[in-house]
DNA sequence: GCTTGACCTAGAGTCAACTCTAGATCCTAG
DNA sequence: CTAGGATCTAGAGTTGACTCTAGGTCAAGC
């Protein structure tokens, strides 16, 4: 094998991750990583390409929507080491569950947005590239914007959103 | 046509839309409704069946991320009536996009995260269907809990998450 | 006459996940 | 020797979207 010990910088770091210090600082706080960060001379944190790949897995799973404390279960369960998969497939599952759903309400979402563009394209004329400056509003849009729930089913209950992805 | 005004208390409303009495005054305090919620005697809140539409929309919008700020912005646009269908136009293209590459990066994650289950269901027995209780590690999983990058893809800058949908 | 329950306003509090600040240390380059 | 830049710790501040509290009004029922 070659070089294991990739020894970064925390900047380092925070370039190829796209996180910032101050989030690198945060999560090892929070106890996100599975194994403790290395020190160097002058007490300052080292990274190794593992604990990259880590923070890899960690960034998607947060875009997805995995909040820290269940990172953090994971986190915990992972270095524990073996014996406790069962949990850890639990864990993955009941995420995979989460981020199934997302997608499906993100896709239904979809078709309101997409109707609506729609409407406002027919009404802008149907070759509106995106800089038309007509505005023949025969056809009323404002009757529109209210009543087009024809599409979302049945007896609604509450929308329910869900954990998310921040910029 | 029947009714058209349907009169609908604040507890009503926010039992037919799954929003909180309390989100509903903080709606309207924001200024997300189109038409000024209308008040009947001892100064409370009377909505309409177009209120009650207008909300579903919000709520589809806020579910699949949209901002307040944004959604303030479009609630504004249809507020003025006819003459800005470009502008609201764009706002949901610019939306749609949104929605859009939110769904593509969770299918991403789902990526790694289908990856994560099959491991540990290779690991617990191929019929591990939810309660088994041996626990035969013979194959490390802990080698494989961070080295699975293989699926994600390249040069990977910061993975940026996004706006959300919180319970 | 009194209690109960739904509603009102204004404003404070919460939560997650960072982000930023202050003040100190340490290493390198000029 | 000194200035600059990256890092350190501890802790305060921010943001978005609500949620909750306090204190008050009002109509219906007993």
């Amino acid at each position: 094998m070659a070089e294991v010990t990739t020894n970064l910088s925390i900047g380092q770091v925070a370039e190829r991750t796209g996180l910032s210090v101050h989030a690198l600082r945060f999560y090892e706080h929070e106890g996100l990583f599975v194994n403790p960060v290395q020190r160097g001379p002058g007490g300052r944190r080292v990274y190794s390409q593992d604990d990259v790949d880590w923070l890899t897995v960690c960034i998607i799973l947060r875009a997805s929507g995995m909040p820290l404390p269940a990172l953090r279960r994971y986190a915990d369960l992972v270095r524990q080491g073996a014996g406790n998969e069962e949990e850890r497939l639990t864990l993955m599952r009941e995420h995979q569950a989460h981020v199934t759903t997302q997608i499906g309400k993100l896709a239904e979402c979809l078709d309101l947005i997409r109707f609506k563009v729609g409407v406002y394209e027919d009404l802008l004329g149907p070759d509106s590239g995106g800089d038309r400056q007509c505005h023949a509003a025969s056809p009323s849009a404002n009757d529109e914007d209210a009543n087009n729930i024809g599409l979302i089913n049945g007896p609604r209950g509450p929308v329910t959103p869900d954990p998310a992805l921040s910029p």
